[in-house]
DNA sequence: CTATTGACGACAT
DNA sequence: CATGTCGCCAATA
């Protein structure tokens, strides 16, 4: 499994997300110096090795959706509650509260 | 090199 | 608010 230079930043930047606080592919895209690669980012979201470990379940859409998860949406949805992070209609309730910004 | 694919985003309808 | 369209980007075939 070639890892790209591209797909380590992406991950090691997952790692700073604080545990029950969640962030976007859009903001991801934008500290990674790569504003319009949000799609990309999602990408190599999916491709993370360990996954739990990496916490790219705190990774949601702009617009407060889930996104989605290798491991099933589901699985997304549980890791996200235990940090008691809520859920309604598919998106992350107050989610621009929760919302981690890298600064 | 070109085509296809996808855990996205902005905007129009 | 729900869908559809188009643009973007990196990885793969």
């Amino acid at each position: 499994m070639r890892r790209t230079e591209f797909e380590i930043k992406v991950w090691a930047a997952l790692k700073k997300i604080p545990r029950g606080r969640v962030t976007t592919y859009k903001e991801l895209a934008r500290i990674l110096g790569r504003p319009k690669a949000a799609r990309a980012i999602g990408n190599a979201c999916g491709r993370n090795p360990d996954a739990p470990e990496t916490p790219c379940h705190r990774v949601i859409k702009s617009d407060g959706g889930l996104g989605g998860y290798s491991g099933g949406i589901n699985k997304k949805i549980a890791l996200l509650k235990k940090e008691g992070v809520k859920i309604l209609k598919g998106k992350v309730e107050n989610f621009k509260n929760k919302l981690y910004k890298f600064i």
